[in-house]
DNA sequence: ACCTGAACACCGTTCAAGT
DNA sequence: ACCTGAACACCGTTCAAGT
């Protein structure tokens, strides 16, 4: 595929090359340490030129949402399917340990400044990473559907307050099991 | 208390001045909406006013959300004392409804923009607000902690993706019905 | 087609100077 | 003691011009 070449950019895969970049320092520095500006010169690149390949500061930060988004759908995925008490509680492991190993990403993900409204992209990535979770629910009864979210809305929280360093975890105490004992609990 | 004063601030209570107004921006545009030269514009003062009593633009959305865990905190604090089920049913609902009535500044309180360390006033708000909660573990067991902590992130997560929009409220719908069953499934 | 250079209209923040 | 005016070092974004 590569003809190699010394002038990296200035022609071939930008868009690419921006993204890479892009999620390196949000992974590090967080939405708000990411600039536009600061992006351009860490890629090499002039100010402008990065919107050739998207609209807006926001459109980039909601290309990075998206890949987080399939990022969460392939670690659900990848789960292996068994039967539902011990499935659900891999998924609500999995979950929270997506969250806490991609702390920055997973914050942009439900960022308020992203509007979902709006925002078709988004929505469409974010539905479909949900839609993953619709297994828990044993079917589409109305309680069916008030214990799914109900288990949806105790592994999304625990996520968040872990997060937020909310919730306190003692001297030498294992986050993990924590985390089991929390997502297990009925 | 109040001299009659037709040069309204410009010298008296600026500083409740601003936040007044930054409490009434914020709830309206949100966070990204708040910006310190509108604010002082808003105010009738000059850009760098302000800073004789803020020392930055995070000092005075700290100062929010410290007030945004203080109304959480007469809230939790204003449900009548009952026994153990009903009593967790009354303040998970006042939870989710607080967010939901005040979502742009519920947002701020957990915004990541304002790292709870190194903002040791933001802590102790969040901390005292969180206290109230203890009254649902039945002690300081081990289990009960858990029990604690499950009910916490549930209803948490719960705020958090109604904010977000990520629960889906059905056409006609009642969604402090729906908030209710939730939270009192188990 | 893709990128640069220079500009525009903003920011948050600082600081000397005013009252 | 508290506020203003002007400046500094940035932003995101636009646009004519280059290749």
């Amino acid at each position: 595929m590569s003809t190699s070449s010394n002038a990296p950019y200035h022609h071939g895969n930008l868009r690419q090359a921006l993204l890479e970049a892009a999620l390196t320092i949000l992974q590090r520095d967080g939405e708000a340490g990411l600039g536009l500006r600061d992006l351009a010169r860490a890629v090499g690149v002039s100010a402008a030129a990065p919107y050739r390949h998207f609209d807006s500061r926001a459109a980039l930060l909601e290309a990075l949402a998206v890949t987080g988004f399939q990022r969460f759908t392939a670690a659900m995925e990848a789960i292996p399917l068994t039967n539902p008490p011990d499935l659900m509680a891999a998924m609500g492991k999995t979950y929270v340990l997506f969250a806490l190993d991609n702390a920055n990403l997973f914050r942009l993900m439900f960022s308020p400044q992203l509007k979902k409204d709006g925002r078709p992209g988004l929505r469409m990535a974010a539905d479909a990473a949900f839609d993953t979770l619709r297994h828990i629910s044993g079917g589409d009864t109305k309680t069916g559907r008030i214990v799914a979210l109900a288990a949806w809305a105790k592994v999304h929280g625990l996520a968040v307050l872990l997060l937020d360093g909310q919730i306190a975890i003692r001297a030498g105490e294992d986050t993990e099991a924590l985390i089991a004992e929390i997502v297990e609990h009925l």
